[in-house]
DNA sequence: ATTGGCACTCGGGGAGTTTGAGTGCTAACT
DNA sequence: AGTTAGCACTCAAACTCCCCGAGTGCCAAT
């Protein structure tokens, strides 16, 4: 087991490491920090860490930098969560007020967490997973194409244009809105397939062939809850931070870039402490994402969580007021959603 | 007037020097360009160049770097334009096969000229300027709320939450769908406040009052065409250039993270030749894109410019592929939208 | 367990030097 | 006239040398 002083040793090189951006010798750490012992105590303290691989020298005569180990050490045992101070609270009031729809109450969002955090936000779109369907339209947008626009109770609402092949018949489309909305409305998505199963019996053969061209996009339009949607804000924070990242901010661009790699990443983490997850460095398994960290939290809509929210940044960044930022924005969007 | 060799001579600066990224001398370019003169020579036609400020030297005993000027002159006279090689036109026609919606078609689209470019692509949404309505849907979507849908005959598809702020009455909803669409059905956008102004005439006060609410919306949709949207691509390919902006990426990332600001911009290039617009380096008076050029071209629906899409990149960037690409997957967008 | 002391290491910064690509100018040549 | 060879000059970049000092590890003393 490590002494409790080290541990306070690796708090403070964690801290000064943050602050400073140097790494961090024995003599300025009992400087700044009123341990009641010498720098030579510290050293052995420092070793003892080094042994651990907590802290580590980019070369021999240097001070100690934090590893990903270290970090995830401080997270875990060593930091308290820093309250957001009256500007930060005041700001995520004020960024939200007079939202009207899901796109735009997400998009100012993940623009507030950008601001709040100097890093990159991204907001993940809310999964249909457990909810339901309130209402299917039907809508003629073309002389053989029909608009399908499927609302759930959660508040989101997804379009699509079916191909029809043939030329609209206004009346058969209203009467097919009808049965479906009588077969779904209020089903859980999960459970749609099975409701509109046997929509087209008792139709005449080629309706029932055109009303499964639209079940079957209905269905693909249900299923597509998996292919879920990340927005993004504040990029340019990274460039901001380069230094952080040694050869070239050009990879990790490229990562959050891709969506499915950010949609992976973020699906993987599941809420630890706080309703907050961390990766940190090379936790990341993504090659491009080994000098950076990232922090995730759930929020939710009635009472059950529907995606997640969080930023992206360099391993070498405030923990503590990153941690509690992403945590306020996301029981303020909780909240938000909530009316 | 610039003799002929002197252009000769820029035209040599400005592809050796995209080609090399180093400063380009006298002595060097007569070795890989047979004019039939000498360097001496060579270096009294810099010397006029330099004069009218075409090229310029970052120091004394350096080579030649093209100024802003030196390109607009490069692509206004001297750069023949690079047909697409087989390669290229393979990929555009394979990109874009099996695209459905309009989102998704510009959503590949822009994928594909980050790709084709390896600069940073945007496209612009269609205005709906000269659009007109081809249906409005009004759909029940909550207790207290309505979910206005319009379509218009280009396809683009707007949809808004509507507060009324009463329990929704589906019958009245209903009536009004059929109101508001008989009375605006093909017709313009520009429009569409002249015909709808009368529609509450014959409703009882409360009625009329929810109706123009609705009204009110419909208009605020309508006008929303000029709140409009780009997407981008290709935001790592700017890390991949950095040492091509002096300073940091930082401010370019920042203007391009800034929808107003490549709205206003793209809003201010008019097509030029070849259907295409350039801006270079400080051409552009948005302060962080002194370093970028700005390639952009139209295109099309039912014969008339609807939107823009283009790439931004280094000043030192090479113009005739770019402009290429830029045309051609304009040119194809158009064909795609046309069908 | 803690400390003062000491020898050692090594990156970073400054000063001086060399190198070489490139220039501008001039006088001669066609 | 325009072109060329030649020459003196400039200056960034690269290299070397050297020193400084923060920081280490280890040991003997407390």
């Amino acid at each position: 087991m490590i002494p409790d002083r080290s541990l306070e040793v690796l708090r403070a090189i964690v801290q000064d490491y943050i602050a400073s951006k140097e790494p961090v010798g024995s003599k300025s750490l009992v400087e700044r920090h009123s341990f009641g012992v010498s720098a030579a105590t510290i050293r052995n303290d420092m070793a003892l860490l080094e042994e651990e691989e907590l802290i580590h020298a980019p070369h021999t005569s240097a001070g100690r930098v934090p590893t990903d180990k270290g970090y995830r050490l401080f997270v875990d045992r060593l930091s308290e969560v820093k309250p957001l101070n009256a500007a930060e609270r005041h700001a995520i009031e004020n960024f939200m007020v007079g939202s009207a729809d899901l796109d735009e109450t997400l998009g100012r969002t993940v623009r507030l967490l950008s601001q709040l955090t100097n890093q990159v936000a991204m907001v993940q779109y809310p999964t249909l997973g457990k909810a339901s369907v309130r209402h299917i339209e039907l809508i003629p947008a073309a002389d053989t194409r029909v608009l399908m626009v499927l609302i759930t109770d959660s508040g989101r609402i997804q379009q699509h244009v079916v191909e029809l092949g043939v030329p609209v018949d206004e009346g058969f489309i209203g009467e097919l809105r009808a049965k479906l909305n009588a077969a779904i409305s209020g089903v859980a998505l999960s459970d749609v397939a099975a409701k509109v199963k046997s929509i087209t019996s008792g139709m005449s053969p080629d309706k029932a062939k055109l009303a499964n061209v639209i079940v079957k996009n209905l269905l693909e339009q249900v299923d597509a809850n998996r292919q879920e949607k990340i927005i993004l804000s504040g990029t340019s924070n990274l460039a901001k931070r380069e230094e952080d990242f040694p050869g070239s901010i050009s990879p990790v661009l490229e990562a959050i870039e891709e969506q499915v790699v950010l949609l992976k990443l973020i699906s993987e983490m599941q809420a630890e402490q706080h309703g907050v997850s961390l990766r940190i460095g090379r936790e990341n398994q993504f090659e491009g994402l080994s000098n950076a960290s990232v922090v995730v939290s759930g929020y939710e809509n009635q009472g059950s969580e529907i995606a997640k929210l969080g930023v992206i940044g360099p391993t070498r960044m405030d923990y503590s007021s990153n941690i509690s930022a992403v945590r306020a924005v996301a029981r303020y969007l909780t909240k938000t959603l909530g009316n």
